[in-house]
DNA sequence: TATATTTACGTAACTGGTTACATAATTAAC
DNA sequence: GTTAATTATGTAACCAGTTACGTAAATATA
């Protein structure tokens, strides 16, 4: 059994690596076979100059996907074999004009015959195949262009995870819960304040019997975060979204954009027309969320919050 | 225009490392992700050892596919870790069995949901793509198994360049090169003798005229090797392979086997039965290739040539 | 039983790339 | 016309692998 139909795709590196090796490893024994003084890494160097122009090293960085050391020390091995010129550029003093000498010149002709049969050699493995390596690796330069194997093994995660998250009714064996959470980041930044402990002890007393609702999202069946939906006795307002908290042990996994979204869209089941609610602009994570949930910066209310520096409402 | 598009498959090895890289580059970010303390170098010799098993560095070598000396850095560096325990072979001193440790048995644990987002994120991307790599790599790994790149290489040369290669009958302009080709060969190993003079220098009249035949072997339509098929006054045989010479810059492209069997062809042709050959078994590679033609070792004829010291003979 | 060969493994040096950093020249901005 | 930012390049140090080599232990052989 082959380790790798084993281990999976995420030795992908490692058996790519080995390929790359292996590919490479005859690389040397084939210029010799055909008599050229040249080692396999000069190779995409040389054929870039191979027109005849010169060029600067960082241009033949870029053209060749290296970085300007790897090509700027490659050069300077072309150059001890005398297959190359170096040349400073006179109208900018910067550039190194590099360009074929005679003798590399010479090599263009040598080496068409080796371009050749490698050519037909690769290619002729590749008609062998079901699956077209050159092709394949096209397609997923391309991919990876798109989107980096990082971002997508991060979405893949939130994915999965989103999967452990439920967002639930409250119910009175949350209540523990509900006052810890708001108890942890409210004494992380600010004072616990009379009114805190009033709604953070009685829920049931100050935001449920009022015609108020509290969501608690659960990871794994357990609370990590919740938010309240307080009813307000206002005119211009439903609801004030208030008390939401999520543990930081949960971070990175959105549950607050979840427990967020289930909040509005409970309130729109109720027929609310715009929710309101109070922060303090140093708490800038949950700023950004609700800016992001589509809350806007209001002004002049009275609250009677120390800790509030900003009012936002959303329209729903 | 892409690079690898105009450089072609030359470029494989070089362009297949730069893929590597790529995938590779986000590895050691992934693993940050899930908070799990290993490079990800470190993955295939967790992955053999984490079935519990205690493994020698060298088996682990074999298995991954990678150097012992590797091996042995990465089970150094893991060590340092904590993650791996080594423990001296009690039955063989040489032995360094290498198990995880507690600590390394808890990253088996943390590290499966890695795992499956990372072969999600990979399924996600090979289902959008049209040739799978993952396959094409396989397929590579086989036939690059079966025979080396550098052989398949050789084998297009070789078939290249006999293409190049004509036998033709001999024509007097030739004569130059009969004289010459078999003068370099003959004066390296011996001395000319009387004989030779004289078939070199008239081949008209002492191997022609007599119902002889010469081939020759033609390089890009310069002569570079000549064989000669000369008629013999004997019951037991029809002629005699002589004179037979290549120019030692043309080696390596097989033309003493095409002349060689042209001229057996030519033999069969003309309704022979048995071809007869002098030589001596300095010329280890002529003897070689005579031999591969068919040609059996043979006792007790007279020879004038005092250089003849093994006899051959080849029944059509 | 002494000796030669094989096996296991570590260390050192090399390879073909990288990133990080320093410097000089050019260009842009106030 | 200074000053700041950008560009071109070289050098140093690193990285993940390799090969080469040396040593010790085990095994085969005469």
């Amino acid at each position: 059994m082959n380790f790798f139909d084993t281990v999976g795709k995420m030795a992908l590196g490692s058996r790519l690596r080995l390929l790359t090796d292996k590919i490479t490893e005859d690389a040397a024994a084939i210029y010799k076979l055909y008599d050229i003084d040249m080692h396999p890494k000069w190779f995409p160097v040389f054929y870039v100059l191979s027109n005849g122009a010169a060029k600067t090293i960082t241009a033949i960085a870029k053209e060749i996907g290296h970085s300007h050391p790897s090509v700027s020390k490659i050069i300077g091995e072309m150059s001890g074999k005398g297959l190359v010129k170096e040349k400073k550029d006179k109208a900018d003093g910067r550039r190194n004009m590099v360009s074929l000498t005679p003798k590399g010149k010479e090599i263009t002709e040598k080496i068409k015959d080796q371009y050749s049969d490698v050519n037909n050699a690769i290619e002729e493995i590749s008609a062998g195949t079901r699956n077209d390596l050159w092709k394949a690796i096209e397609e997923w330069e391309f991919l990876l262009e798109q989107q980096t194997l990082l971002r997508r093994v991060q979405l893949q995660k939130k994915a999965r995870e989103s999967q452990d998250v439920k967002i639930v009714d409250y119910r009175p064996e949350y209540q523990q819960a509900f006052k810890a959470l708001n108890e942890q980041w409210i004494s992380t930044w600010f004072k616990m304040e009379a009114a805190d402990y009033k709604a953070l002890d009685n829920p049931q007393g100050y935001i449920l019997k009022n015609g108020g609702h509290i969501l608690v999202a659960l990871y794994k069946e357990v609370p990590v975060g919740v938010c309240a939906l307080i009813k307000m006795n206002d005119p211009d307002y439903d609801f004030e979204l208030a008390k939401m908290a999520v543990s930081p042990t949960v971070q990175g996994k959105s549950i607050g954009w979840m427990l967020g979204n289930a909040v509005i869209e409970k309130a729109r089941s109720l027929g609310a027309a715009k929710i309101y609610l109070e922060s303090n602009t140093i708490l800038k994570p949950a700023i950004n969320l609700y800016h992001k949930l589509g809350f806007q910066k209001v002004v002049g209310r009275i609250t009677p919050y120390e800790r509030c520096n900003i009012q936002m409402e959303l329209t729903l």
